[in-house]
DNA sequence: ATTTGACTAGAACGTGCGTTCGTGGTAAAA
DNA sequence: TTTTACCACGAACGCACGTTCTAGTCAAAT
Protein backbone atom coordinates (compact mmCIF):
# COMPACT_ATOMS: atom_id res chain seq x y z
CA UNK A 1 0.00 0.00 0.00
CA UNK A 2 2.01 3.09 -1.11
CA UNK A 3 0.61 6.83 0.27
CA UNK A 4 -0.03 9.79 -1.59
CA UNK A 5 2.02 12.56 -1.02
CA UNK A 6 -0.78 13.99 0.68
CA UNK A 7 -1.33 11.20 2.99
CA UNK A 8 2.20 11.07 3.85
CA UNK A 9 1.92 14.87 4.72
CA UNK A 10 -1.15 13.73 7.24
CA UNK A 11 0.50 10.98 8.49
CA UNK A 12 3.49 13.35 9.32
CA UNK A 13 1.50 15.89 11.17
CA UNK A 14 -0.52 13.78 13.13
CA UNK A 15 2.36 12.08 14.64
CA UNK A 16 3.77 15.84 14.96
CA UNK A 17 0.58 17.20 16.52
CA UNK A 18 0.23 14.09 19.00
CA UNK A 19 3.60 14.99 19.97
CA UNK A 20 3.76 18.54 21.18
CA UNK A 21 -0.03 18.22 22.23
CA UNK A 22 -0.74 14.66 23.73
CA UNK A 23 -3.90 14.08 22.00
CA UNK A 24 -4.74 13.85 18.56
CA UNK A 25 -5.55 16.28 15.80
CA UNK A 26 -9.20 16.51 14.84
CA UNK A 27 -10.18 16.22 11.19
CA UNK A 28 -10.47 20.04 10.37
CA UNK A 29 -6.88 20.29 11.91
CA UNK A 30 -5.36 17.93 9.84
CA UNK A 31 -6.74 19.55 7.45
CA UNK A 32 -5.84 23.19 8.33
CA UNK A 33 -2.25 21.74 8.57
CA UNK A 34 -1.99 20.16 5.03
CA UNK A 35 -4.15 22.68 3.62
CA UNK A 36 -7.23 20.72 2.81
CA UNK A 37 -10.64 22.51 2.84
CA UNK A 38 -12.69 19.73 2.84
CA UNK A 39 -13.13 17.78 6.39
CA UNK A 40 -14.07 14.68 3.75
CA UNK A 41 -11.14 15.05 1.92
CA UNK A 42 -9.47 14.28 5.02
CA UNK A 43 -11.62 11.91 6.47
CA UNK A 44 -10.92 9.84 3.00
CA UNK A 45 -7.41 10.12 3.18
CA UNK A 46 -7.79 9.07 7.11
CA UNK A 47 -9.41 5.89 6.02
CA UNK A 48 -6.71 5.33 3.12
CA UNK A 49 -4.40 5.77 6.69
CA UNK A 50 -6.08 3.16 8.25
CA UNK A 51 -6.46 0.36 5.56
CA UNK A 52 -2.53 1.12 5.21
CA UNK A 53 -2.37 0.21 8.90
CA UNK A 54 -0.76 3.36 10.14
CA UNK A 55 -3.24 4.56 12.58
CA UNK A 56 -6.88 3.26 13.99
CA UNK A 57 -9.88 5.02 13.92
CA UNK A 58 -13.12 5.09 16.87
CA UNK A 59 -16.11 6.14 14.79
CA UNK A 60 -17.73 8.67 16.05
CA UNK A 61 -15.50 9.91 18.12
CA UNK A 62 -13.61 13.00 18.18
CA UNK A 63 -9.87 13.18 17.94
CA UNK A 64 -11.00 9.53 17.56
CA UNK A 65 -7.53 8.57 16.14
CA UNK A 66 -4.44 6.27 17.20
CA UNK A 67 -1.33 5.54 15.82
CA UNK A 68 -0.97 2.14 15.45
CA UNK A 69 2.47 1.00 14.94
CA UNK A 70 4.29 2.48 18.32
CA UNK A 71 1.52 3.25 20.24
CA UNK A 72 3.63 4.98 22.87
CA UNK A 73 6.47 6.44 20.94
CA UNK A 74 5.38 10.31 21.96
CA UNK A 75 4.17 9.81 25.20
CA UNK A 76 7.96 10.93 25.96
CA UNK A 77 8.54 7.59 27.56
CA UNK A 78 5.15 8.25 29.59
CA UNK A 79 3.61 4.99 29.20
CA UNK A 80 4.91 1.10 29.10
CA UNK A 81 5.10 -1.48 26.39
CA UNK A 82 4.04 -5.12 26.28
CA UNK A 83 6.36 -7.48 24.88
CA UNK A 84 5.15 -11.09 24.62
CA UNK A 85 6.79 -13.72 26.88
CA UNK A 86 7.15 -16.40 23.62
CA UNK A 87 7.98 -19.15 25.69
CA UNK A 88 11.93 -20.61 26.74
CA UNK A 89 15.00 -20.68 25.55
CA UNK A 90 17.05 -24.08 26.83
CA UNK A 91 20.88 -24.07 27.00
CA UNK A 92 21.97 -27.18 25.55
CA UNK A 93 19.52 -27.12 22.69
CA UNK A 94 19.83 -25.03 19.27
CA UNK A 95 17.58 -21.64 19.17
CA UNK A 96 13.94 -22.60 18.92
CA UNK A 97 11.05 -20.86 21.14
CA UNK A 98 9.30 -23.53 23.03
CA UNK A 99 6.19 -21.70 23.47
CA UNK A 100 4.64 -22.39 26.62
CA UNK A 101 1.03 -22.52 27.94
CA UNK A 102 2.13 -21.23 30.94
CA UNK A 103 3.53 -17.90 29.66
CA UNK A 104 2.03 -17.94 27.05
CA UNK A 105 -0.51 -15.37 27.57
CA UNK A 106 1.89 -13.48 30.08
CA UNK A 107 3.03 -10.26 29.14
CA UNK A 108 6.26 -8.51 30.28
CA UNK A 109 5.20 -4.06 30.60
CA UNK A 110 8.55 -2.28 29.99
CA UNK A 111 9.43 1.11 29.59
CA UNK A 112 9.65 2.32 26.31
CA UNK A 113 13.24 4.13 27.34
CA UNK A 114 14.37 0.52 27.93
CA UNK A 115 13.66 -1.26 25.02
CA UNK A 116 12.97 0.38 21.50
CA UNK A 117 9.94 1.62 19.92
CA UNK A 118 8.97 -0.25 17.12
CA UNK A 119 10.72 -3.59 16.59
CA UNK A 120 9.76 -7.33 16.69
CA UNK A 121 10.82 -7.69 20.81
CA UNK A 122 9.97 -10.53 22.64
CA UNK A 123 10.67 -11.52 25.60
CA UNK A 124 11.99 -15.91 26.47
CA UNK A 125 12.76 -17.57 29.60
CA UNK A 126 15.82 -18.94 30.01
CA UNK A 127 16.41 -22.30 31.44
CA UNK A 128 20.03 -23.36 32.69
CA UNK A 129 22.68 -21.40 33.69
CA UNK A 130 24.69 -22.07 30.45
CA UNK A 131 24.60 -18.06 30.16
CA UNK A 132 25.69 -17.35 33.32
CA UNK A 133 28.79 -15.13 32.14
CA UNK A 134 26.63 -12.98 30.87
CA UNK A 135 24.78 -13.08 33.99
CA UNK A 136 22.24 -14.29 32.77
CA UNK A 137 20.21 -16.84 35.36
CA UNK A 138 18.10 -19.90 34.88
CA UNK A 139 14.88 -18.52 35.54
CA UNK A 140 15.61 -15.12 34.16
CA UNK A 141 13.51 -13.52 31.06
CA UNK A 142 15.53 -12.31 28.46
CA UNK A 143 14.50 -9.54 26.23
CA UNK A 144 15.05 -10.57 22.24
CA UNK A 145 14.90 -8.00 19.14
CA UNK A 146 13.48 -10.50 16.51
CA UNK A 147 16.30 -9.35 12.92
CA UNK A 148 17.90 -11.04 10.12
CA UNK A 149 21.44 -9.71 10.52
CA UNK A 150 23.58 -8.36 13.96
CA UNK A 151 25.87 -5.85 13.82
CA UNK A 152 29.21 -5.77 15.33
CA UNK A 153 29.45 -5.69 18.88
CA UNK A 154 26.06 -6.53 19.25
CA UNK A 155 24.87 -9.04 22.03
CA UNK A 156 23.57 -11.77 20.09
CA UNK A 157 21.64 -15.20 20.88
CA UNK A 158 24.24 -18.30 20.07
CA UNK A 159 23.89 -21.92 18.99
CA UNK A 160 27.17 -23.25 19.84
CA UNK A 161 26.98 -26.46 17.72
CA UNK A 162 30.59 -27.95 19.14
CA UNK A 163 29.58 -27.19 22.18
CA UNK A 164 26.02 -27.63 22.06
CA UNK A 165 25.12 -24.44 24.19
CA UNK A 166 22.56 -21.76 23.51
CA UNK A 167 24.50 -18.58 24.97
CA UNK A 168 24.35 -15.04 24.56
CA UNK A 169 28.08 -13.92 23.20
CA UNK A 170 29.00 -10.50 21.95
CA UNK A 171 29.30 -10.72 18.00
CA UNK A 172 31.66 -9.49 15.89
CA UNK A 173 32.46 -10.44 12.44
CA UNK A 174 36.04 -10.21 11.13
CA UNK A 175 36.95 -10.95 7.36
CA UNK A 176 35.00 -13.96 7.04
CA UNK A 177 35.08 -15.14 10.46
CA UNK A 178 32.49 -14.71 13.03
CA UNK A 179 33.88 -14.00 16.39
CA UNK A 180 32.06 -14.67 19.50
CA UNK A 181 32.98 -13.02 22.35
CA UNK A 182 32.29 -13.96 25.81
CA UNK A 183 30.12 -11.28 27.67
CA UNK A 184 32.13 -11.40 30.99
CA UNK A 185 35.53 -10.14 30.61
CA UNK A 186 36.86 -12.47 33.44
CA UNK A 187 35.81 -15.94 31.76
CA UNK B 1 -3.28 20.68 47.89
CA UNK B 2 -5.02 18.27 48.74
CA UNK B 3 -7.47 16.09 46.47
CA UNK B 4 -10.99 15.10 47.22
CA UNK B 5 -12.46 11.92 46.97
CA UNK B 6 -14.08 12.43 43.62
CA UNK B 7 -11.01 14.52 42.38
CA UNK B 8 -8.30 11.57 43.07
CA UNK B 9 -11.06 8.86 41.43
CA UNK B 10 -11.02 11.08 38.27
CA UNK B 11 -7.02 11.68 38.04
CA UNK B 12 -7.06 8.04 38.04
CA UNK B 13 -9.86 7.53 35.81
CA UNK B 14 -8.21 9.99 33.21
CA UNK B 15 -5.00 8.10 33.80
CA UNK B 16 -6.41 4.74 32.50
CA UNK B 17 -8.29 6.11 29.89
CA UNK B 18 -5.33 7.79 28.09
CA UNK B 19 -3.09 4.52 28.58
CA UNK B 20 -5.99 2.37 27.18
CA UNK B 21 -6.84 4.74 24.46
CA UNK B 22 -4.07 6.50 23.97
CA UNK B 23 -6.64 9.93 24.24
CA UNK B 24 -8.02 11.74 26.82
CA UNK B 25 -11.17 11.61 27.98
CA UNK B 26 -14.32 14.33 27.29
CA UNK B 27 -15.84 16.02 30.15
CA UNK B 28 -18.68 13.32 29.84
CA UNK B 29 -16.58 10.23 29.42
CA UNK B 30 -14.63 11.41 33.01
CA UNK B 31 -18.60 12.00 34.65
CA UNK B 32 -19.92 9.15 33.34
CA UNK B 33 -17.12 6.86 34.77
CA UNK B 34 -16.92 8.63 38.07
CA UNK B 35 -20.70 8.72 37.99
CA UNK B 36 -21.13 12.62 38.13
CA UNK B 37 -23.78 13.66 35.76
CA UNK B 38 -23.46 16.95 35.89
CA UNK B 39 -20.58 18.18 32.97
CA UNK B 40 -20.26 21.53 34.75
CA UNK B 41 -19.13 19.37 38.06
CA UNK B 42 -17.00 17.86 36.24
CA UNK B 43 -15.61 20.95 34.62
CA UNK B 44 -15.12 22.00 38.28
CA UNK B 45 -13.23 19.47 39.63
CA UNK B 46 -10.87 19.02 36.81
CA UNK B 47 -10.08 22.92 37.08
CA UNK B 48 -8.98 21.93 40.45
CA UNK B 49 -7.07 19.20 39.54
CA UNK B 50 -5.58 22.45 37.35
CA UNK B 51 -5.03 23.72 40.21
CA UNK B 52 -2.85 20.90 41.79
CA UNK B 53 -0.75 20.93 39.08
CA UNK B 54 -1.61 17.56 37.71
CA UNK B 55 -2.93 17.98 34.76
CA UNK B 56 -2.97 21.05 31.97
CA UNK B 57 -6.28 22.01 30.08
CA UNK B 58 -6.76 23.70 26.78
CA UNK B 59 -9.54 26.00 26.22
CA UNK B 60 -12.49 25.41 23.62
CA UNK B 61 -10.72 22.51 22.62
CA UNK B 62 -12.39 18.57 22.68
CA UNK B 63 -10.37 16.24 25.05
CA UNK B 64 -8.00 19.19 25.65
CA UNK B 65 -6.61 17.75 29.06
CA UNK B 66 -3.05 16.74 28.99
CA UNK B 67 -1.45 14.90 31.94
CA UNK B 68 1.71 16.50 33.68
CA UNK B 69 3.58 14.29 35.01
CA UNK B 70 7.77 13.47 35.36
CA UNK B 71 8.03 11.73 32.11
CA UNK B 72 10.56 9.58 33.39
CA UNK B 73 8.14 7.08 34.52
CA UNK B 74 3.94 6.19 34.97
CA UNK B 75 3.37 2.46 34.48
CA UNK B 76 0.45 1.42 34.96
CA UNK B 77 -0.59 3.92 37.84
CA UNK B 78 2.20 3.41 39.97
CA UNK B 79 4.69 6.51 41.15
CA UNK B 80 8.64 6.19 40.63
CA UNK B 81 10.85 6.54 43.57
CA UNK B 82 14.71 8.43 43.32
CA UNK B 83 17.17 6.46 44.62
CA UNK B 84 20.13 8.05 45.74
CA UNK B 85 23.70 6.72 44.41
CA UNK B 86 25.84 7.05 47.21
CA UNK B 87 29.28 5.38 46.05
CA UNK B 88 30.24 2.75 45.20
CA UNK B 89 31.18 -0.75 47.31
CA UNK B 90 34.52 -3.05 46.26
CA UNK B 91 34.77 -6.38 46.35
CA UNK B 92 38.10 -7.34 48.76
CA UNK B 93 37.31 -4.20 51.24
CA UNK B 94 35.09 -4.07 53.99
CA UNK B 95 31.78 -3.17 53.04
CA UNK B 96 31.67 0.61 53.65
CA UNK B 97 30.69 3.12 51.73
CA UNK B 98 33.34 5.71 49.33
CA UNK B 99 31.48 8.53 48.40
CA UNK B 100 31.64 9.66 44.79
CA UNK B 101 32.30 12.80 43.52
CA UNK B 102 30.96 11.90 40.17
CA UNK B 103 27.70 9.58 41.22
CA UNK B 104 27.44 11.69 44.14
CA UNK B 105 24.73 13.55 42.40
CA UNK B 106 23.00 11.21 40.61
CA UNK B 107 19.84 9.54 41.27
CA UNK B 108 18.19 6.46 40.20
CA UNK B 109 14.66 6.51 39.37
CA UNK B 110 13.17 2.84 40.53
CA UNK B 111 9.26 1.91 40.22
CA UNK B 112 7.68 1.49 43.23
CA UNK B 113 7.16 -2.12 42.56
CA UNK B 114 10.30 -2.70 42.44
CA UNK B 115 11.59 -1.26 45.05
CA UNK B 116 9.83 -0.35 48.29
CA UNK B 117 7.62 2.66 49.02
CA UNK B 118 9.21 4.35 52.35
CA UNK B 119 12.31 2.38 53.32
CA UNK B 120 16.12 3.95 53.20
CA UNK B 121 17.12 2.69 49.94
CA UNK B 122 20.19 3.56 48.22
CA UNK B 123 22.41 2.85 45.46
CA UNK B 124 25.91 1.28 45.03
CA UNK B 125 27.88 1.24 41.81
CA UNK B 126 29.91 -2.64 42.19
CA UNK B 127 33.92 -2.46 41.86
CA UNK B 128 35.11 -6.30 41.21
CA UNK B 129 33.71 -9.17 39.52
CA UNK B 130 33.56 -10.85 43.26
CA UNK B 131 30.06 -11.08 43.09
CA UNK B 132 29.50 -12.90 39.69
CA UNK B 133 28.12 -15.74 41.42
CA UNK B 134 24.81 -13.33 42.48
CA UNK B 135 24.52 -11.84 38.89
CA UNK B 136 26.16 -8.90 39.87
CA UNK B 137 28.95 -7.69 37.37
CA UNK B 138 31.42 -5.13 38.08
CA UNK B 139 29.99 -1.87 37.08
CA UNK B 140 26.39 -3.14 38.01
CA UNK B 141 24.66 -0.91 40.63
CA UNK B 142 23.44 -2.57 43.49
CA UNK B 143 20.11 -1.50 45.64
CA UNK B 144 20.44 -1.79 48.51
CA UNK B 145 17.82 -1.42 51.78
CA UNK B 146 19.46 -0.33 54.71
CA UNK B 147 18.58 -1.97 58.48
CA UNK B 148 19.75 -3.55 61.28
CA UNK B 149 18.46 -7.01 60.88
CA UNK B 150 18.19 -9.58 58.28
CA UNK B 151 15.46 -12.29 57.54
CA UNK B 152 16.22 -16.03 57.11
CA UNK B 153 16.58 -15.72 52.98
CA UNK B 154 17.47 -12.26 52.44
CA UNK B 155 19.96 -11.46 50.37
CA UNK B 156 23.09 -9.66 52.17
CA UNK B 157 26.12 -7.82 51.23
CA UNK B 158 28.78 -9.69 53.76
CA UNK B 159 32.04 -9.18 54.22
CA UNK B 160 33.89 -12.17 54.55
CA UNK B 161 36.79 -11.92 56.53
CA UNK B 162 38.90 -14.61 55.40
CA UNK B 163 38.29 -14.10 51.64
CA UNK B 164 38.68 -10.90 52.19
CA UNK B 165 35.43 -10.39 49.63
CA UNK B 166 32.50 -8.58 49.79
CA UNK B 167 29.70 -10.60 48.17
CA UNK B 168 25.90 -10.73 48.38
CA UNK B 169 24.74 -14.08 49.66
CA UNK B 170 21.82 -15.22 50.90
CA UNK B 171 21.51 -15.24 54.48
CA UNK B 172 20.56 -17.89 57.32
CA UNK B 173 20.55 -17.87 61.03
CA UNK B 174 20.61 -21.46 61.77
CA UNK B 175 21.06 -21.62 65.53
CA UNK B 176 23.98 -19.75 66.69
CA UNK B 177 25.73 -19.80 63.24
CA UNK B 178 25.00 -17.75 60.44
CA UNK B 179 25.19 -19.35 56.88
CA UNK B 180 26.07 -17.44 54.04
CA UNK B 181 24.50 -19.44 51.11
CA UNK B 182 26.16 -18.32 47.44
CA UNK B 183 23.40 -16.68 45.47
CA UNK B 184 23.90 -19.06 42.35
CA UNK B 185 23.23 -23.10 42.71
CA UNK B 186 25.99 -24.18 40.14
CA UNK B 187 28.34 -22.30 42.11
C1' DA C 1 -28.53 32.85 63.01
C1' DT C 2 -25.98 34.36 59.40
C1' DT C 3 -22.27 34.18 56.37
C1' DT C 4 -18.79 32.13 53.78
C1' DG C 5 -16.49 28.84 51.03
C1' DA C 6 -16.25 24.37 48.88
C1' DC C 7 -18.79 21.42 46.27
C1' DT C 8 -22.75 19.48 43.50
C1' DA C 9 -26.72 19.63 40.23
C1' DG C 10 -29.30 20.49 36.04
C1' DA C 11 -30.19 22.92 32.02
C1' DA C 12 -29.26 25.68 28.09
C1' DC C 13 -26.21 27.70 24.62
C1' DG C 14 -22.91 27.79 20.96
C1' DT C 15 -19.58 25.77 18.70
C1' DG C 16 -16.66 21.61 17.68
C1' DC C 17 -16.41 17.79 14.95
C1' DG C 18 -17.33 13.28 12.55
C1' DT C 19 -20.27 11.83 8.94
C1' DT C 20 -22.62 11.74 4.64
C1' DC C 21 -24.16 13.21 0.14
C1' DG C 22 -23.90 15.10 -4.43
C1' DT C 23 -20.64 16.72 -7.71
C1' DG C 24 -16.59 16.92 -10.52
C1' DG C 25 -11.87 16.10 -12.31
C1' DT C 26 -8.21 12.89 -13.98
C1' DA C 27 -5.96 8.88 -15.64
C1' DA C 28 -5.92 4.13 -16.88
C1' DA C 29 -8.61 0.25 -18.72
C1' DA C 30 -12.10 -1.57 -22.02
C1' DT D 1 -15.81 6.88 -26.38
C1' DT D 2 -17.32 4.97 -22.32
C1' DT D 3 -16.25 2.93 -18.05
C1' DT D 4 -13.98 2.39 -13.75
C1' DA D 5 -11.19 3.59 -9.89
C1' DC D 6 -9.18 7.07 -7.32
C1' DC D 7 -9.17 11.44 -5.43
C1' DA D 8 -10.88 16.04 -4.45
C1' DC D 9 -14.46 19.65 -3.21
C1' DG D 10 -18.16 22.03 -0.58
C1' DA D 11 -22.25 21.91 1.91
C1' DA D 12 -25.34 20.22 5.15
C1' DC D 13 -26.75 17.30 9.02
C1' DG D 14 -26.69 16.01 13.73
C1' DC D 15 -24.73 14.69 17.68
C1' DA D 16 -20.52 15.66 20.68
C1' DC D 17 -18.58 18.56 23.81
C1' DG D 18 -16.79 22.65 26.37
C1' DT D 19 -18.79 26.60 28.55
C1' DT D 20 -21.80 29.23 31.36
C1' DC D 21 -25.68 30.39 34.36
C1' DT D 22 -28.76 29.63 38.21
C1' DA D 23 -29.63 27.16 42.14
C1' DG D 24 -28.98 24.07 45.93
C1' DT D 25 -26.51 21.46 49.94
C1' DC D 26 -23.54 21.26 53.83
C1' DA D 27 -20.08 22.11 57.12
C1' DA D 28 -17.18 25.43 59.34
C1' DA D 29 -16.51 30.04 60.76
C1' DT D 30 -18.41 34.42 62.63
Amino acid sequence: MKLSDRQQRMYDFIRQFFQENQYPPTIREIGEAVDISSTSVVNYNLNKLVDAGLIERNKEVSRGIRLNETPSFSMGGLFSRSVPILGHIAAGQPITVFPDERDSADTLDLATDVVGRAQEVYALRVQGDSMIDALVDSGDLVILNYQKTANNGDMVAAWLIDQEETTLKYFFLEGKQVRLQPANASY
